[in-house]
RNA sequence: GCCCGGAUGGUGGAAUGGUAGACACGAAGGACUUAAAAUCCUUUGGCCUCACGGCUGUGCGGGUUCAAGUCCCGCUUCGGGUACCA
C-alpha cells in the first residue's frame, strides 16, 4: 500500500466527525485545560495559507494535553459582524446576514480539511441572536453598574443612588466622566431627566457628548483602536474630530486592574510592553492656578511638580472650556480666528504638520509658587483630552513647551545646574536643582517627590495618577451589527427588561443612513418598543461579539445565562490563547475589561481571562516577477504586432526591464512555466522570452500576502496536492512560531517525503513489513532521544524543531530497516498532535481498534540515552583541532591525563609549553598555550 | 522621538557560554529507468591545497572569558508598536 494520503485524510475525518472524537463535556474526573484560538472575520477572500498556522499551533497543544490526559476544550466560531461585510452589502445590495453565511460554510470547508480537534458542537457566531442576547445582556448589566473607586470595583447603580440620595457626593467614590458636587438636597430636588443625565456620569455604559472619530467616508464613529495615524484601520480613510452623543464603556475606570493584571499573564515583555503603553499610567500632580485679575483657578496636569519655578507660560487646548473664561475682549478676535483655523485642520494634518501655532488669551494665572504673573496661551499641541486639557510650560524642561516658547519668544529659566537651553531643552530627569526656592541642591528625583508632598501640604493641589487609557466609544452609525437593548424617553436613555432579549436586528430597504442622517436602523419598520418609545438607532462595534466569546464556549447552548457556574467553575479561564499582535491594544484590552466586570458582578471566578498568549507571527508572501525588457523590438517581430518579451533573471542585467508581478502558483523553484505564463493573462499570449540554460528564472521578493502582489497561496491547493500532514507539518517546519517569516511552497517537498519515508518503515513496496521483534538498544536510544526532544520542544512551542527530531528519528530509523511495532508504536502516538491523520492510520495498522487521540503520549526514560563514552572536542586556545572518545564515567583528572598524553595533543603542542588546562567534564577540553 | 523585536550559507532556519550552519529546500554529480516521475547515494559557507590539512567565517567596532552567534558597551540596518500624553 502507497502512501495515499487523500484516501487516508478522507477516511479518519470523516471516522472523527461520526463518532464525534472532538465533543467535549465537563468531566469532573479529568484536568481541564482551555485552549483558544482568536477566531476569525470570515471575510469573502476565504483563507490563505498564512491563516491556519496559529490554528495548527493550538490545535497541536491541544492534542498534546489530551493525549497526556487532559479534558481539552478547543472550540471555534466567528467573529461576524463588521464592516466588510456591510461595505459589500451597499455595493451589491446583497445583506451581510446571506453574504457572512457564505463566507463562514467557506471557511468552515476549509478549516475542515486541515484535521483540526475542534468541538464544533460549540460554535458560536457573534450575529447569532441567541449569542447577542449575551452581548446586550452584558450591557444592560454595564448601564446598571458604576465603578466604585475605593473597592475598585462594580457596584449596582442603586448603591450610588441610595448614597446620593443621603449624602450628595460626599465620601461618594464613584469614578466618573466628570467630577461632579452636589448635595442630597440639591439632588432630590431635580427632575427625573435630570438625575438620569447625572447617573450617566457615573454608568459604565453610559451615553454622552464626547469628541469623537468620525469617519465620513464609513459614515460612522471609530474606537482609538480602530484609527491610525488619522486614517481608519479597516479601508484607510480620513478620520475627524466631531462632538456626538455616543455610548461608551467606562473602561479607563479599570486601567488600574488592566495594568495590575500584565503581571498575571503569560505572555512576552513586547505584548505587556504595548498593553503598558497604551494604558499609560503616569503619576504626577494636580496643580491649581489661580487667575491674575478673577476670582477663578484651574487645573493642570504635571508629572514634573519640581520644575514649578520654571514656569513662565500656561497652555489650554483649544477646545477647552477654560478658553472662554481666560479669554480677554481685547483678544477676542485673534481667539476666534485661532480656533476657526484649529478646527478646520484634521488630527491627519496635525500630525503631518508639526508647526508650532498658539494665541495669547490675554490673560494671566499665578504662579502658586513664585506669584509671578504667568501669560496664558492656547495652543493645539495641548490636547483636551488628556489630563485636565491645560498644561504648566516648563520650557527649558520640555521640547514641546521649548519650541513654543522659542517661536513666541517666551522667556526660559533652566532650573538644573549646568544645563545648556540655549539650542534646545533638557528633558532628562538628572541633575541638580537651582533657581527653584526650596528645591535648590536636591537632586531631581528627590524634587519630584519633594515638591509632589509640598503641593499637597500646602494646598496647591494634589498627588494624581492619570491614565492615557481612554473609554471606548461603543456607538457605530452602521447596519451589521447588535442592537443596543435601549429605548429612550424623554430623550433620556432606559434599558428593555432583560426578558425582551435578544433584540432582534431588524430588517432595512437599504444599508445607507436614511434622509435626515440617521443610522441604517432609522428605516426599519416599528423600531419601537411595545409602548411606542423609540429603540437606539446604532449598533454594537465589533469588539462588542468578541469581548466575552471564550465564555460562551463553555456553555454554548445555555438559554438562561451566558454561562453556568458549573461550566465556568470547571473550565474557569483560557489556559493558553494564540492569535496575531494586531489585537495587542484592541480586543486584549476590551476582553480584559468586560471579563473583570463579569467578575465584579460574580459571574465569572477569574478575574484575568487568559493564563498564557501567544502571537504568532505573520506569514508573508513570497512574490515572483518577470522582467520584461523595455522598449525593445522582440526578437522575432511579427508584422504591425509589439511582442513583449522577458528576460530570465540573471541576464536582466543587459537591458532596461521592468520587474512585473507573476502569478506564484505558475511557478516552481523561481522557473517560470512558460505555456501557463501564455494562458495567465491574454496580454502576454505571443510572449516571447530570453532563457538561461533553457529556463526562464523568476526574481522574488518577500512582501505582504496580497492579490494584487499574485503571491497567494491557498491551503486547499496545498492539501489537494500534498495533504493536510503535510501543510500541518510544512506551516511548523517553517520557523519558529512567534517569528515572521514569508510561505515559500519549495521546501514543501522536505516534510511529504518524511512522512513517505515513515510510511516505509510500515510499508515497503506496498506490502506490510511490521514486526514483533524485541527494539534494540540503539532504537530505543533513538526513539527516546525523540520522545524526549519533542515533549521539551511542544512545551516551549518550539514546533520547528520538533519537526526536524521527527526527520532525524526517521532518518535514523530507515537507515537501521527497523519496522518493530514496538519502537514505531511510541513514535506514532508522539506524532499525532502534528500529524493526526497518518498517526490514525499507522495506529490502526499497529492493531488498535480506538482512535490514537485517546492513546497515552509516551514518556522518556532516561535509562535509554546514558552513553557509555564521550567525544571529548579537545581545543587549543578554544581553536577545536581533534575529537577523543573517553569513558563517560572519567573523573576530571583522569580526562585532562588522557588528553595530554594523546599523540595528537603532543604533536598539537609542538613542544610549546602548557599555560592552563580546562576541563569540563562531559563536554569539551580546552588547552591554553 | 520613545518602546519592543530581529540581523547566521544561494534559501527557510538550528545551536542550556563549550566542535557554528542541525533539519530541510535548492544546486551539482551519480545509481535505477527506453524515458520521465518517484526513490536512493555522494558533494555542497568562503578561500588555499592533488591530497593530508590549513586559514577564515554568525551586520559593524570595541570589551569580558580558557572559550562568545550567545554576555557587556557603542554603532549600522530591517521589522513591529506608539506618539505633541505634559
Amino acid at each position: 500500500m502507497e502512501y495515499n494520503f487523500s484516501e487516508i485524510e478522507a477516511k479518519w475525518q470523516t471516522y472523527w466527525k461520526e463518532n464525534q472524537i472532538y465533543k467535549t463535556e465537563v468531566d469532573l474526573q479529568k484536568p481541564k485545560y482551555y485552549v483558544l484560538d482568536m477566531f476569525p472575520y470570515p471575510s469573502g477572500a476565504g483563507l490563505h495559507v498564512g491563516h491556519p498556522l496559529g490554528y495548527i499551533a493550538s490545535d497541536i497543544y491541544s492534542r498534546y494535553k489530551r493525549l497526556q490526559g487532559f479534558n481539552v476544550l478547543h472550540p471555534m466560531g466567528y467573529d461576524a459582524y463588521g464592516l466588510p461585510a456591510e461595505q459589500y452589502a451597499i455595493q451589491t445590495g446583497q445583506h451581510p446576514a446571506v453574504t457572512t453565511a457564505r463566507n463562514i460554510a467557506r471557511y468552515r470547508e476549509q478549516l475542515d480539511k486541515i484535521g483540526f480537534c475542534y468541538d464544533w458542537g460549540r460554535e458560536i457566531r457573534t450575529c447569532d441572536p441567541d449569542y447577542y442576547h449575551w452581548t446586550q445582556w452584558a450591557f444592560i448589566q454595564m448601564f446598571n453598574h458604576y465603578f466604585d473607586t475605593k473597592l475598585q470595583k462594580a457596584i449596582p447603580i442603586e448603591n450610588l443612588v441610595n448614597h446620593i440620595e443621603k449624602n450628595g457626593t460626599t465620601e461618594l467614590h464613584a469614578h466618573g466622566t466628570e467630577e461632579l458636587c452636589f448635595s442630597a438636597t440639591e439632588w432630590n430636588a431635580k427632575t427625573e431627566k435630570e438625575q438620569q443625565e447625572i447617573l450617566l456620569n457615573y454608568r459604565i455604559a453610559y451615553l454622552a457628548d464626547m469628541k469623537v472619530n468620525w469617519c465620513p467616508a464609513l459614515g460612522t464613529v471609530l474606537a482609538n483602536d480602530e484609527v491610525s495615524e488619522g486614517v481608519s484601520i479597516r479601508g484607510g480613510h480620513p478620520v475627524e474630530q466631531k462632538v456626538m452623543r455616543q455610548w461608551s464603556l467606562r473602561v479607563s475606570a479599570y486601567a488600574q486592574r488592566l495594568l495590575d493584571g500584565l503581571s498575571r499573564i503569560d505572555s512576552t515583555d513586547s505584548l505587556k510592553e504595548t498593553q503598558k503603553n497604551w494604558i499609560g499610567r503616569s503619576e504626577g500632580a494636580e496643580m491649581s492656578f489661580k487667575l491674575s485679575d478673577k476670582e477663578l483657578s484651574f487645573d493642570v496636569f504635571t508629572t514634573r511638580a519640581d520644575t514649578i519655578y520654571g514656569v513662565t507660560f500656561m497652555v489650554l487646548a483649544p477646545e477647552s472650556e477654560l478658553v472662554k473664561t481666560c479669554t480677554s475682549p481685547e483678544q477676542a478676535a485673534e481667539v476666534q480666528a485661532y480656533l476657526d483655523a484649529t478646527k478646520k485642520r484634521t488630527e491627519r494634518e496635525r500630525i503631518a504638520d508639526r508647526r508650532v501655532t498658539g494665541v495669547f488669551t490675554g490673560s494671566y494665572a499665578i504662579n502658586p509658587v513664585g506669584g509671578t504673573e504667568i501669560p496664558i496661551w492656547i495652543s493645539d499641541y495641548v490636547l483636551a483630552g488628556y489630563g485636565t486639557g491645560a498644561i504648566m510650560a516648563v520650557p527649558a524642561h520640555d521640547s514641546r513647551d521649548y519650541a513654543f516658547a522659542k517661536h513666541f519668544n517666551l522667556p526660559i529659566i533652566p532650573l538644573i545646574e549646568g544645563c545648556d537651553v540655549s539650542e534646545e531643552s533638557f528633558d532628562a530627569k538628572e541633575g541638580i536643582m537651582m533657581n527653584s526656592g526650596f528645591l535648590n541642591g536636591l537632586t531631581v528625583k528627590e524634587a519630584i517627590e519633594k515638591a509632589k508632598a509640598y503641593v499637597e501640604e500646602k494646598g496647591i493641589g494634589r498627588i494624581k495618577v492619570n491614565f492615557r487609557l481612554r473609554d471606548a466609544i461603543f456607538s457605530r452609525q452602521r447596519y451589521w451589527g447588535e442592537p443596543f437593548p435601549v429605548y429612550y424617553k424623554d430623550d433620556m436613555p432606559y434599558m428593555l427588561d432583560e426578558s425582551k432579549l435578544p433584540l432582534i436586528l431588524p430588517e432595512v430597504d437599504k444599508f445607507l443612513p436614511t434622509e435626515k442622517g440617521e443610522p441604517p436602523l432609522g428605516r426599519a419598520k416599528n423600531w419601537q418598543t411595545e409602548d411606542g418609545f423609540p429603540l437606539e438607532l446604532c449598533t454594537m462595534p465589533g469588539f462588542a461579539g468578541s469581548s466575552a466569546y471564550y465564555l460562551r464556549y463553555m456553555d454554548p447552548k445555555n438559554d438562561k445565562t451566558l454561562v453556568s457556574k458549573e461550566a465556568n467553575e470547571y473550565w474557569r479561564d483560557v489556559d493558553l490563547y494564540i492569535g496575531g499582535t494586531e489585537h495587542a491594544t484592541g480586543h486584549l484590552v476590551y476582553s480584559r475589561f468586560w471579563n473583570k466586570f463579569l467578575f465584579d458582578l460574580g459571574l465569572v471566578c477569574e478575574d484575568e481571562p487568559f493564563k498564557k498568549l501567544i502571537n504568532q507571527g505573520m506569514i508573508q508572501g513570497r512574490s515572483n516577477f518577470v522582467y520584461r525588457i523595455k522598449d525593445k523590438a522582440p526578437l522575432t517581430p511579427l508584422k504591425g504586432e509589439t511582442v513583449p518579451v522577458f528576460v530570465s533573471l540573471n541576464l536582466k542585467d543587459r537591458y532596461e526591464t521592468t520587474p512585473i508581478h507573476v502569478d506564484v502558483n505558475i511557478v516552481t523553484n523561481d522557473h517560470l512555466d512558460i505555456e501557463k505564463f501564455r494562458n495567465w493573462n491574454p496580454e502576454y499570449k505571443n510572449a516571447e522570452f530570453i532563457l538561461e540554460d533553457g529556463k526562464y528564472i523568476c526574481g522574488w521578493a518577500v512582501e505582504k500576502m496580497s492579490k494584487s502582489m499574485f503571491n497567494v497561496v491557498n491551503p486547499d491547493d496545498i492539501v489537494e496536492k500534498y495533504g493536510a500532514d503535510t501543510l500541518r507539518l510544512y506551516e511548523m517546519f517553517l520557523g519558529p512560531l512567534e517569528q515572521s517569516k514569508p510561505w515559500d511552497t519549495n521546501g514543501i517537498d522536505g516534510v511529504h517525503r518524511f512522512l513517505k519515508r515513515l510510511w516505509s518503515l510500515f510499508y515497503k513496496d506496498g506490502i506490510l513489513v511490521l514486526n514483533n521483534e524485541q527494539p534494540s538498544a540503539e532504537e530505543l536510544k533513538i526513539l527516546h532521544k525523540t520522545i524526549k526532544k519533542v515533549t521539551f520542544d511542544i512545551e516551549n512551542f518550539s514546533f520547528n524543531t520538533s519537526v526536524s527530531a521527527f526527520m532525524i528519528c526517521v532518518n535514523e530509523l530507515s537507515a537501521l530497516k527497523c519496522s518493530k511495532k514496538a519502537t514505531l508504536e511510541p513514535l506514532v502516538i508522539l506524532l499525532t498532535p502534528f500529524a493526526p491523520h497518518i498517526a490514525e492510520e499507522l495506529y490502526h495498522v499497529l492493531g488498535h481498534t480506538g482512535t490514537v487521540c485517546d492513546a497515552t503520549f509516551p514518556v522518556c526514560n532516561e535509562d535509554f540515552l546514558v552513553e557509555s563514552t564521550v567525544k571529548y572536542p579537545i581545543s587549543f586556545n578554544g581553536k577545536v583541532r581533534f575529537t577523543l572518545e573517553l569513558p563517560a564515567d572519567m573523573n576530571k583528572a583522569d580526562v585532562e591525563k588522557a588528553a595530554l598524553e594523546n599523540e595528537n595533543t603532543i604533536k598539537q603542542l609542538n613542544g610549546a609549553t602548557i599555560k592552563k588546562v580546562i576541563v569540563v567534564p562531559g563536554k569539551i577540553v580546552n588547552i591554553v598555550v
